[in-house]
DNA sequence: CTTCTTTCTGCACACGTGTGCAAGACTGCA
DNA sequence: TGCAGTCTTGCACACGTGTGCAGAAAGAAG
């Protein structure tokens, strides 16, 4: 066996063996190039044989488009931006694209990763996290890549963004425990610099406000457990308790069940109702069954994908909102038991 | 400002702006190269006005390194492996290696997706979710990549490995519960053909074979929340029902929990010891408070990280066994709540 | 001054591929 | 046969970089 062949085959080996040029084995993998169907075969058989596949970097190198997305992405202990990650990349992968991963802990690391991740020269990037600051922003448009942020937003120009109708959801939620007939409702908000969290603490406030209620109380968890914990250990401890609290994703919720129940000794939904936001799958959970706002990762994830093919062809920036759902189960009183609790 | 500048720039425009050569330029970048001071000095200068930093796709394809790796990962649903994830590819970060992400949705998909993989020409190859098929390892092999599975191993030579003591946890986990004072322990296996659920299996069954006590009962959850409910209703709608249950992860262990509580009404653990195997965040959620085997994520990670630089090297390939650690909590009866119920 | 060593720099080649261009082969029509 | 059009193929260049090699410059030793 030829030493060459235990390394990879490049396309001028498969041309010898079939007997052609370079050029017309470069073209038998080229969609609508052309190559007659008969070379075409000899050309396929002898690359099988071989086990050649192109080299996608030096494909990259000469197209100048390295069919990668550079996919950032932190905190993969929340469930949602798991399967937020997770779908991104079955559709980047079913769009012939590979997902360059790229993992920060801090929205600060994010200025000096990203270049690393320009460096392979990624035709874009998708933001799956944190926010990004504007001097990175001109950057990755400078080098003309487009950017999408999922489940952020920015003012910024040439910076995509796809979210979930934080404002919508949270005013269904408003509705929801309103309908239910509760009098003391407090809100738990997630990290305070984030577009998502305040988005949906100004949709669930106002919608409570144009219902005529006012918002009994307010703390911050961060949308961590542990500090969701703490807060809402605050706000259980005072004289007078609320009897509902809407947590700006559903990690929060739970961990605001565990406290009312183990530490205060409370029934949910009966002494007081909990819901969350995000619908991750611990919220179906019999232990929990948490009402939640379903954020559909599928669209989500679809939109993002779109924007990004879209932005590479020279298209406007934009925004898309995807619609949220209310998703009502057992931790919230719905308006049956308020009426019979108020009878 | 001239139209190049506002793409990438090129080595030759920094050497142009600096008044060196192209290859002055190249070896500024370049640790331990000859280069004086004074120039280096006045290259990285003219690199930081023109925004350079060397296309990394253009060095892979001379330096036939291109610096990235694989990442296979399915279920990033399962917290462990979302985990595994994040902690790896921080890790090849710090490396100076970019992650290259394959996510798939069953290990069929395998054999045909890490062809595209390989096809970007990457180092090496991280595999955290299913097995891989003979030909595959192979393939890799031959295209001398070191392949490194985490979590799983498989018999093949070349292919590296990287497990958690599966049989040492799980034999703990057996002395925790017959010392328990427990009397009919089941057992709820995982994916039934994976060496994670296998070794987990046999070490329990094992150990418990020493300690003369027989399985009560098996039943297979599949690793799901859904599958374990179903299994869980079967073991437990029994007329004799088992005391403790010892699950191949921890979702399956939270959904026997649920199961118990909510559909049996028995008391967890006065009725019924559960324990799990991941020590995944919700383990310690105090809804749940489960016993579990940590496995001890920063070590694997580094452990494959290494093994993958190593057989980058030329080294022979391993299997790296990580040990495991029983975490107790309160979803078992201990010694002395066993002690207790006796008598 | 000569000779040797050390430090530095530029030339030129190589990595594996896509594609414009021109020339050849073939077909259809008059 | 002659001509125009369509299809097919190979040549040669380009992408942006690392690095062996040889030569230059500078200093040290004789």
């Amino acid at each position: 066996m030829n030493p060459k062949s235990s390394l990879n085959a490049r396309s001028i080996d498969v041309a010898r063996l079939a007997g052609v040029s370079r050029s017309a084995v470069s073209r038998a993998f080229t969609e609508g190039a052309y190559v007659s169907g008969e070379t075409r075969a000899k050309i396929l058989k002898a690359a099988t044989q071989l086990g050649y596949s192109p080299n996608a970097i030096a494909r990259g190198l000469i197209t100048r488009r390295s069919r990668m997305v550079g996919v950032v992405v932190a905190d993969l202990s929340n469930p949602f931006y798991a399967r937020v990650l997770e779908a991104t990349c079955l559709k980047l992968q079913e769009a012939g694209l590979a997902p360059l991963m790229l993992s920060c802990r801090r929205s600060q690391d994010l200025d000096s990763l990203v270049p690393q991740l320009l460096a392979y020269q990624v035709d874009g990037v998708l933001i799956a996290a944190s926010t990004l600051s504007s001097t990175l922003a001109s950057q990755c448009a400078r080098a003309g890549r487009p950017v999408v942020l999922i489940n952020r937003y920015v003012n910024l120009d040439a910076v995509n963004a796809v979210t979930c109708d934080n404002v919508g959801g949270a005013r269904a939620m408003a509705d929801h425990l309103v309908q239910g007939g509760h009098k003391r409702i407090a809100f738990l908000a997630g990290l305070e610099d984030t577009s998502s969290s305040r988005d949906r603490e100004r949709g669930f406030v106002g919608r409570l406000g144009e219902l005529k209620v006012a918002l009994f109380a307010r703390e911050s968890g961060n949308y961590t457990y542990a500090d969701a914990c703490s807060a809402v250990r605050r706000l259980l401890g005072r004289r007078l308790r609320p009897d509902a609290l809407f947590c700006a994703n559903d990690t929060m919720a739970i961990a605001a069940i565990d406290i009312a129940r183990h530490e205060f000794g409370l029934e949910v939904p009966a002494d007081l109702s909990v819901a969350g936001y995000d619908n991750i799958e611990a919220a179906s959970w019999k232990g929990y069954d948490l009402t939640s706002v379903d954020q559909d990762v599928d669209r989500m994830t679809d939109a993002a994908v779109g924007l990004l093919q879209n932005g590479d062809k020279g298209g406007k920036p934009r925004h898309i909102l995807v619609p949220a759902r209310l998703e009502k189960r057992g931790s919230t009183r719905d308006v049956r038991a308020g009426a019979m609790r108020r009878a």
